[in-house]
DNA sequence: AAAATTATGGGAAACTATTAACATAATAAA
DNA sequence: TTTATTATGTTAATAGTTTCCCATAATTTT
């Protein structure tokens, strides 16, 4: 039960049910689930029973109840403070990402080793690296998003090794290693390029 | 033979496999590339078996024969163009940034419908969204990344449909349908937060 | 109230991916 | 030259995921 595919689906399920939810519906069947999501309906059948979520035979499965099970599960309850590593042009870019909030994400700073890219007074400050273990243990940060160069990226998460951090999301291209006490999540942007590079020249060549 | 995950190594494999080339190491044995990518030796014999990558028993594996049929299994002999769909924060963190060149990736254009962005004369200029069949045809585009505001991202896709456009890198949190024709990979980085959490959230209990 | 319908839930089957095991070929050592 | 060693490559075993199938319960229709 430690895959990473099923949470995926369930943050899924989540979009859609609020969705849905906003429309007015106070009811869904796995078969409505399966036509919008490109998920089959005996996998959100099966989905729903690993994690306790149950239905009515005919009468499908209560909105609310799922969502509040899905919470339950994900343990959101309160908002979940992130903080950036690298204020670079994609840190930046995160830090003023607007999709965050209303999932109940809050970056609340943001540290940079450049000390023209430091200002603690903006909205989300800007600190030097100095500063990140304490405000760690200060403000109890379990999570982190990684945006540094590559070549500082090894010594960026010696840093913040025994800290509360438990996971990181890695932008950089450097393959970082998990620990039982620090999973770290890698988006390779190259890689999926790459990857859907490989299925296109694939799919023309199908196509000769 | 349609795995993303085989895809993704092989592609950490051409990164380790550059590395220690260009540390002057000729050979690599199934065994080395698993120490350091925490992938097991049997897994890395077998993918390079199945893309038709043989080795010496006893003598491992030619690092320069590895890399070749990688690039031919990757159809990677010219550059790489990319467009860019939305040049907001994310779409412009994307345009400068410098680890896709030295993959074989340019980024050639930009896309958007704001008039205050269009700048027809930079090194990667913008143009506005009426340009883009043209331009997509003109120079032959295969993959563009998608970073328009959600609330805009069904319809944009509609606009290049039936292009030469096979592949799109999808960052918004729109689930998008991926056809035959057209392959659509999405990067949601708040589920990806949010997975993170529920990981770092059943660490934290276990350890209680 | 009985019959027909319909969606769940759960177990079996099919499929996919990963690991284990080992015979074999190439090399090195004795 | 013979023996020992070692890493590949292939087959078998295992683990993991998804789909199939259908009995069952809830609901609607007749």
């Amino acid at each position: 039960m430690n895959n990473k595919g099923q949470i995926l689906r369930l943050l899924s399920y989540k979009n859609l049910l609020k969705h849905l939810q906003s429309l007015g519906f106070k009811k869904v069947f796995s078969d409505n689930i399966s036509d919008t999501l490109e998920i089959s309906s005996s996998l959100v059948r099966k989905d729903f029973g690993n994690f306790g979520i149950t239905g009515n035979r005919k009468g499908g499965y209560e909105i609310e109840s799922i969502l509040g099970k899905i919470d339950e599960i994900l343990g959101k309850d309160e908002i979940q403070k992130v903080i950036i590593i690298g204020a670079g042009r994609i840190g930046e870019a995160l830090m003023s990402y607007q999709g965050f909030l209303k999932e109940g994400i809050q970056i609340i700073a943001a540290f940079d080793v450049d000390s023209k890219k430091i200002n603690e007074d903006k909205d989300i400050p800007i600190f030097p690296m100095d500063k990140i273990t304490k405000f760690i243990s200060d403000n109890n940060i379990k999570i982190c998003i990684l945006t540094v160069p590559p070549s500082v990226a090894k010594h960026t998460i010696e840093l913040i090794q025994n800290t509360q951090i438990g996971g990181i999301l890695n932008f950089t291209p450097v393959k970082l290693q998990s620990t039982p006490e620090l999973t770290i999540n890698t988006i390779n942007i190259v890689h999926e390029l790459e990857n859907l590079m490989y299925v296109v020249n694939k799919q023309n060549k199908l196509e000769d």
